[in-house]
DNA sequence: TAGATTGTTAATCGATTAACAATC
DNA sequence: TAGATTGTTAATCGATTAACAATC
């Protein structure tokens, strides 16, 4: 097992999926699956699959195939998903709520630990087990709790002050909502950004294509 | 102009980000730039950039660059922003209120026409100008509105019948925030998913990657 | 004219697909 | 044994990068 050579950026960027569908497969009751079967589920191709696979182990059995809950686990290792990084998220508004809540019940990768909005109004209201505190607690709050990583889901303009204070006080990971440019402002920050912006406009060139036939 | 021959799928990827920073040039009153400066701006290569417009079009000026408006145009001429499809929204929730307020709040490829909810507390309260209908009311909806698109926020477990009845009202197209796979049930559809615990997870191997090294 | 920068071709690199021997 | 399916190499395909003549 293991020996994790060469897993490529592509490769990496599929294992989620591949995790998801792994995932099912087992709550299904499925215990083996081949590469063709697989592939057929996650609209792929089975040499696709196995040369995914032959990069971080041989655990597929000739004749038979692979099983599913070694193939899920190994991608949880790679991913690294048993983690649990301190989390804060900063925006308490609709799209906040509704990431808070996600990461409070995946409870996977992230612990979410703190909730801050700048609304007067929400501060002391509850996500979850989390107290709403005000963006002026987030100095005090870092500075008593570890925290790895921000979830941003104020607005654009709100961003560049925020990040910077972050940014001092050791946050060296985000996850952004905002369309603010965060790799321009630091070299040394890893920023997963969600642009839901982008996939609506995909959704629009694919229909127009589709008309246009 | 205009010969878009070739446009591959990487380059259409690309499109929606190269849009967003030309934009955004714009506001800021920057009329000309240079493959290289843009490409500098976008994490990306001068020659990338060069070999992406290329296939649509030559406008660039040699010796002075691109025409920051006129660019930004003919990408929103490929990807179609302009129209205004008919979208009903489905689920209410945080993710559901976020979106359609994003929607709403564009008003760019989609004009939010509907939006349901099963829970008849909010049945009649608003979002933005529209009323929140019950879910039973999708057929009668649909009969009396041209729909092209429905954006879904509801739960997994509530996707196969909801999407079922709405591909028998004739929507052919999906935003789909849930795990729910469509693409498996119907073939042809447009289907756009929005994973954000890919994203999430993503983040997660990333941070694991920076903390192994 | 000299400097800058494009448009475009060629070279490189990487990712996907095909093929098949190994083996369950 | 025969059938199925992997692991892995080779072939193909596509995307990115480099280079440079054209030209503003």
């Amino acid at each position: 097992m293991a020996k994790r050579e060469n897993i490529s950026s592509s490769v990496i960027r599929r294992l989620p999926r591949y995790y998801r569908f792994l995932r099912e497969l087992d709550k299904q009751g499925i215990t083996r699956i081949s590469s063709n079967e697989l592939a057929k589920r996650m609209r792929s191709t089975a040499s696709q699959v196995r040369q995914d696979f032959n990069c971080f182990g041989e655990f597929g059995q000739q004749g038979i195939g692979y099983s599913v809950a070694e193939l899920r686990d190994e991608i949880e290792n790679i991913l690294g998903i048993k983690c649990h990084y301190p989390a804060i998220l900063v925006g308490a508004g609709n799209i906040g709520t509704a990431i808070a809540n996600q990461v409070i019940f995946e409870n996977r990768c992230f612990d979410l630990v703190g909730v801050f909005d700048k609304d007067e109004n929400k501060i002391g209201s509850k996500i979850g087990e989390i107290n709403i505190r005000h963006t002026d607690d987030i100095e005090n709050f870092c500075n008593n709790n570890s925290v790895v990583t921000a979830i941003l889901c104020v607005p654009k303009g709100a961003v560049e002050e925020l990040s910077e204070r972050l940014y001092n006080l050791g946050v060296r990971s985000f996850w952004n909502f905002s369309h603010y440019d965060l790799n321009m402002k630091f070299k040394n920050v890893i920023v997963e950004n969600v642009h839901l912006s982008d996939s609506l406009m995909q959704l629009c060139f694919r229909i127009n294509q589709e008309h246009n036939n």
